[in-house]
DNA sequence: CACTTGCTTCGAGTCCGCTCGAACCCTCTA
DNA sequence: TAGAGGGTTCGAGCGGACTCGAAGCAAGTG
């Protein structure tokens, strides 16, 4: 992996948190990362950051002299983001569309809220759901455990 | 849609629970339904109903004397069951590896009973990244709050 | 200087979970 | 008896989200 300044930079445990806070692995400045540091920082792959950027999720990012990408923190915050969205279940091509809007600049600030809130109704909707899935399952297992002892193995 | 017996039946609204509950759409006896009435029962499309048959994911469904499946009770718990493992993100193929130890008999009930534990983990650790992936959401959105705010359009 | 490493682009390939088109067969109703 | 409206099989096609192979360039090392 190809460094670019000096702090080698160091990838977060897997399923680490990719939410809010700043933390950058460098600090404002010097915060210049190549396609490969972005990729252990984010757990996404090298392929899947250039295709981010071919197909719009990206903001323009920068090049070096010869032309290879040069990630910084604004970068990495977005890409964070960007992680949150994927989490929620958002379609790539609604983010894509998300990204549009924040390109469109101030203008666009409510209805970019709106999509927001739209994901947040359906994030809660789909937790709903994903905790009556417990509960079915939860059934399920305690019949097993049932099953087991009528069969005189558990 | 081919009706088989009497009492028509009805869709339940869409999203409802798939979990537990016996409450046939027709009493044992006469449960004999069509793949479109399954259909409309499951929320599945009648092509899905094949293939899940193809693929190894139903049991040996029953056939009428001109070669037409029929759907029985057991089979909508089955289909209800399927439904449950998917909603917890299991892969087809795995569902389909868990009606081959169900096939196999009172054998694999420990095998079983563990596939679902694991399963039951996996769902609580995803439920719990969404719930993460929430409070983020929720910062996103306080945020964009703020900003129309100082931009004076909220 | 050759080599390795890591980046670049481009288009193609993969995996998953369906989804469908085509050709055909039954049964029921007008 | 003709046609509509189900159903059947088979293999192909699709949409989404990556994933990769090939060919090439640039910088650093023995």
């Amino acid at each position: 992996m190809t460094v670019i300044d000096g702090t080698p930079v160091k990838s977060p445990a897997v399923g680490s948190c990719v939410s809010a806070g700043p933390a950058h692995p460098r600090p404002d400045g010097q915060d210049r990362y190549t396609i490969s540091e972005v990729a252990a920082l984010t757990g996404l792959t090298a392929y899947t950051l250039r295709w981010y950027e071919q197909i719009g999720l990206m903001p323009q990012v920068q090049r070096s002299h010869n032309g290879q990408r040069l990630f910084d923190n604004r970068d990495l915050d977005w890409l964070a983001f960007v992680g949150t969205l994927r989490l929620t279940g958002m379609p790539v091509a609604d983010m894509v569309r998300f990204a549009e809007l924040v390109r469109q600049g101030e203008d666009t600030l409510d209805e970019r809220q709106e999509v927001l809130e739209r994901t947040r109704g359906e994030l809660l909707a789909r937790i709903g759901e994903l905790q009556d899935t417990l509960t079915a399952l939860n059934f399920k297992i305690d019949f097993y455990a049932g099953a087991r002892r009528a069969s005189g193995r558990a």
